[in-house]
DNA sequence: GCTTCCCATTTTGGATACAATATACAATCA
DNA sequence: TGATTGTATATTGTATCCAAAATGGGAAGC
């Protein structure tokens, strides 16, 4: 077999792509919070059919990212703040745990990868980019814990707080803090301190949360 | 306003009937794993079109409970023991944290329908009450806790590991020592020792995974 | 007999059409 | 003027129909 082949049968259907645009138009913030999501308007866009959309939506609905009213259609979900908070709770309580378990199995590919997101979060010229290397960040690191089941209530609590995060990074030393951390974190990690990796992991959301709540307006 | 209303607009949708019936059957283990789920037998069952049957799978498969594929249809969910060791944790991550942060603000009201969930899992007669009265023990207790979000997560990590857990109590020891161990977690609770109810909690939940372990069969 | 290919059947994915419900506004009456 | 009711429009929920893909069985070839 000469050419790259790959199960086509993975390859996604048009909800998953409305899905996942979608999903990204929020984390990202370009979905205000409240923002109504109209299957018309969303088909058209897409040049599908409403049935696609609404499994779309659906979707984004058990991820959290929406909020659906029978015969009343669909917004971008809010959060208040003690709802983010219970979210940084939640992972407080999960992350430690899964780095811990995951630091034994880390690869020194997974460790650069680790590094490289570091790096490029410390020069990225884009502030667009600094949520995404920081998902990039924790997922690389995550993933050699093998826990696929809390990694992927992980991501979707991730998800639903990601506009916030992103929003704290651009804080004034939101960032620059963000960035300290994430090389003590690897650091441990590389030495295989995994209790320490997991300490600074609570550490590192705990203070995020505290900067969030001190920040928070709405 | 003279005669009994209430809020028509929560009446549930066809969807959301099928959902909760397939549901029902797939926790209590109605439907075994592998069983194949065709959205045409299932209409005709619920006298509806395929749309409705279809939106019922997605959200049975985002619950985890189904697996599906493009074009080939869905079964119900297997488990292997490396996924419910998992879903243990998880619990034994979460469960400990979330009574612990329950007991001060559980009303009489909540002990006494914790009570009664155990005294009436000790005298049922029908050892498939067993696993229904086990699920609202906990969840009654851990309502306390205000943390919803949390609640959510255990929710669908208890509905994935239901038929085990109810094959389990149908153990020679396993429905005795269940009720034993909620006893001592509703005397914990009473007297407000929080940190003991966690860690009954967690044990209560270590015991039962090692139990499934051991009569792990498939 | 075994394999391979083709086709018919089954089943799911998606589009279109219709029904049920909500929302906004106009019309009516006190 | 104000409230209330009827009505039109918009939007979602569901049914029906068609397209795409998978599955199974039989015929052709070795």
């Amino acid at each position: 077999m000469k050419i790259q082949a790959y199960d086509i049968s993975k390859t996604a259907s048009a909800a998953t792509l409305i899905f996942d645009a979608i999903r990204q138009a929020i984390i990202t913030g370009d979905l205000a919070q409240g923002e109504p999501l109209r299957q018309e308007d969303i088909a058209r866009a897409f040049n599908v059919s409403r049935i696609p959309v609404r499994e779309a939506l659906q979707k984004l609905e058990q991820h959290g990212l929406i909020v659906s009213q029978r015969y009343k259609g669909a917004v971008v979900a809010g959060l208040s703040l003690e709802e983010a908070t219970e979210i940084f709770e939640f992972r407080a309580l999960l992350e430690p745990e899964v780095i811990r378990r995951a630091v034994p199995h880390m690869s020194p590919q997974v460790l650069q990868e680790a590094a490289r997101c570091c790096a490029a979060f410390g020069n990225a010229e884009d502030p667009m980019q600094w949520g995404d290397l920081n998902r990039r960040f924790h997922t690389t690191l995550y993933a050699a814990s093998g826990l696929a089941y809390h990694l992927e209530m992980l991501n979707k609590a991730m998800d639903r707080i990601d506009p916030y995060l992103r929003a704290q990074l651009l804080l004034s030393d939101g960032m620059q803090r963000a960035n300290r951390e994430h090389l003590m974190i690897v650091d441990a990690c590389k030495s295989g301190q995994a209790d320490k990796a997991a300490d600074l992991t609570r550490q590192h959301i705990l203070g995020a949360q505290e900067s969030l709540s001190r920040h928070w307006q709405k």
